[in-house]
DNA sequence: GTCTATAGAGGGATAGAC
DNA sequence: GTCTATCCCTCTATAGAC
């Protein structure tokens, strides 16, 4: 990659960050950057272009860095230290913000919905992975497959991102009640066969009642 | 209010659901509204000024409309149901793809963070007051206060109301993790005292962790 | 209250010199 | 590959007629 294809895309995430989706723009990006304006275009072709790629890109870095203190982790207490401590540096970073950023935009435009679908499912499919591992012989895993947990826990990750964008403490407060949530599993967990045996009995109900 | 400002205030929340916040001008909202662009500054001021009243009137309204149906919920299973029938209902409506347009242009914006802030103050209220009559005498609330986990609650569908937009299926799949885990808390409450000892157990194990 | 017209800034994109 | 210059569009906001 030429020095000015990364200097483009580091200006994008850099003005998704500070001015967001709506502040975004070939100048703004090139001001960020500190390069001509037309460089995008050469580049990228268009604005929309530079976005999809610096999205791309950057995603991919950022699971690349995660990757193997995420293939590490070995119980549900480590998986959650892990995702508060990315929490922390990539709102430090501002990485979670821009993915919001580009979620937002993608709401109306197919193509960057595209590329978020696929930047999302770079990260589900690690977190995942962690996730069949922790809950593994877990009665959790009777509830629920990984397949689907893994997008709940991004789609809270990036609804508490934009939240502490407004409500700082209302945020840590959301956080620390996912983390409280997590001792439920635990608790299912210490309890052995007695658990299972009760978390059995609701799931028989339960589908009983979906069944009328 | 005058017929205008209703327009207005429509054609805003219209236009956010249509272009999203990126789309946003005063000449994009008068065109959904059937107005002269010059009478959004008339009214309003600003564009911001208009997005701040369409933001804070969407949200009352919508609160309003759920507020004798969230006070009628008695159990978690209940406002679930509910849960998942908001979800649907306002997807149709584009509601909580407005809101989260809104928070997404508020990362950058310090009057339409408060007023984000304030909206989604309006729901927490809401769903705290159901929670808290819901999980009252549940061991789930030694676990953690609605306080905290209303915010929780919201985050997790402002995040996947962004999700759908991108990938439908995960998003679904998220919802469902979701209400899978709930049954957590029944089973719990199913094991009574045996349940709420392990709990106990868990609870001082943790906070003898994290003196540590 | 609503309209037209317009100033002045910012934006996407391209042509063509270097 | 990079730059300047430019076209033409859209934007906010206001002035002033009605």
């Amino acid at each position: 990659m030429t020095d000015t294809r990364r200097r483009l895309i580091d200006g994008a995430i850099e003005t998704l960050r500070t001015r967001g989706i709506a502040g975004i723009s070939a100048r703004s990006i090139a001001a960020a950057a500190g390069v001509n304006q037309a460089l995008v275009f050469y580049h990228f072709g268009t604005v929309d272009g530079l976005l999809d790629a610096a999205c791309r890109e950057s995603t991919a870095a950022r699971v690349e860095l995660y990757r193997d203190r995420l293939a590490a982790v070995g119980s549900l207490r480590e998986l959650l230290a892990l995702g508060r401590e990315l929490n922390i540096a990539e709102r430090e970073a501002g990485n979670v913000a821009v993915l919001a950023q580009v979620l937002a935009g993608a709401q109306q435009d197919a193509a960057l919905a595209a590329t978020a679908r696929e930047s999302l499912r770079l990260w589900v499919a690690e977190v995942a992975a962690a996730l069949d591992r922790v809950l593994a012989g877990s009665p959790v895993s009777e509830l629920t497959s990984t397949s689907q947990l893994a997008p709940a826990v991004a789609a809270a990750f990036i609804g508490i991102e934009l939240y502490e964008g407004v409500d700082a403490g209302a945020a840590a407060g959301a956080l620390e009640a996912i983390e409280s949530l997590a001792v439920l599993a635990e608790v299912l967990d210490d309890l052995g066969s007695v658990g299972r045996a009760a978390l059995r009995v609701r799931l028989r109900r339960l589908r009983a009642e979906s069944r009328d």
